[in-house]
DNA sequence: AAGCCATTTTTTGAATACAAAATACATTTG
DNA sequence: CAAATGTATTTTGTATTCAAAAAATGGCTT
């Protein structure tokens, strides 16, 4: 007889509603500014309030809401400031990223990611935006993985997660496109060259762009997610 | 009258018993792979078990410490690999907060990383090894303050934490000693020149350094506490 | 005596209960 | 009528209780 209970509630309550309320924020599902209820939520979630505030409390050292002494918890809403420093903080991680992965990038993982820019190439050929953004999204994941750093893609994601919750992508226009795709065809050339310091370049430009789109769209609210 | 009450028990547990414990990881009380008994940690500190246990789910996602599921939470216990993993994350960040640092600090925070690295000088010359540390870790802060960037600073304190609790400071033989002396004072002629990718240089290379004095010393198991 | 199984004890996980603070509301008073 | 003050309600913070899992103990079998 097996061991397996197909049910399984045997994995932490408190690391379950982390990755709910996760992405809730991400999602925009609970807006940046917004109030996290406590009853609300318990409510929503079926659950009671110790594993709901254990897991608050997490999201707080991720940095996705804030604590409010006495007044309970907000989804983070980033400053102009905010973000631009966050931005910085990630350009550092991706150059980082880029350099190792130039050192330590294999030939399948190379195939793959060229692959992948096929398919992002496909998508911004169609104008696909959507199907462009998870593919861009895709080559950084791995990039990342291929640099063989499980702190360094920790670190990543956790401070990547308080940008998502920005919910940017969309609408860029027409030029800052072409040259975002241009951006993706040096890396590859950069990768395949085996050459670091020519991926850092490349990885932390790209990043210096997106910040300028993001920043420019965030000066005009009429900012839509997706 | 005022409104100050001294006794100023006003500042949510869950964060006090966070930062004790941290202390209590960083400074080895509670050693690597330690078991965090809940029972005990609530008597010792005269708390309930729930403010405990948000404390432990904040310091498990700033990497302190390791949930087991039903099993309770240990201090972590970094591999050599963790270690590699950790310098080269650091090696980044700190690479970051020179170039930043090169390129925003002011005349007076300048003046203020000079005069510390003169003490730190005084120190090395009287092989005060405790002085040395503590100016070391002084210059490091101030060129991340100089940095200007919040999120890089939280972000690097975090990964920074987890190498503290190894505790390695103290015995570098005196080749290695005089080779951070020097790197020091490049990074001094880099800031001065406001040359950003040669601090970047200077300070990854430092911390790579300081990778490999520290990787040598987790491979003698008689590495002892300070 | 060594190893295995059942039972007890301890420890962890989650829910509830209680206390204190903050907010909302209504009443009073100038 | 507006401001202020006191009261009620809601919400948050902490302690306690209850339940389930893991570890420890002790007895039993071979």
């Amino acid at each position: 007889m097996t061991i397996h209970h197909l049910s399984v509630p045997r994995v932490v309550l408190h690391e379950q509603v982390a990755s709910t309320l996760r992405q809730m924020l991400v999602e925009g599902l609970i807006p940046p500014g917004g109030k996290l209820n406590e009853r609300e939520l318990c409510e929503e979630l079926n659950i009671s309030r110790t594993p709901l505030r254990e897991a608050i409390k997490m999201l707080a050292v991720e940095g996705l809401v804030e604590l409010l002494p006495n007044r309970g918890s907000v989804a983070i809403e980033l400053s102009p400031a905010d973000v631009r420093h966050t931005f910085e903080v990630m350009a550092g991680l991706e150059g980082l990223s880029g350099e190792l992965a130039a050192q330590r990038i294999t030939e399948s993982e190379l195939d793959e990611i060229k692959a992948l820019h096929f398919e992002m190439m496909a998508a911004y050929t169609r104008r696909d935006l959507s199907a462009y953004y998870q593919l861009n999204a895709a080559i950084h994941r791995a990039i990342n993985q291929a640099a063989k750093n499980p702190v360094l893609t920790a670190t990543y994601n956790q401070v990547n997660a308080r940008l998502q919750a920005l919910r940017f992508r969309s609408n860029q226009d027409g030029e800052k496109w072409q040259h975002a795709v241009d951006e993706h065809a040096a890396m590859i050339d950069a990768l395949s060259a085996r050459d670091p310091e020519a991926l850092r370049r490349v990885l932390m430009s790209h990043l210096s762009n997106k910040k300028m789109v993001v920043m420019s769209q965030l000066n005009q609210p009429t900012a839509a997610a997706e």
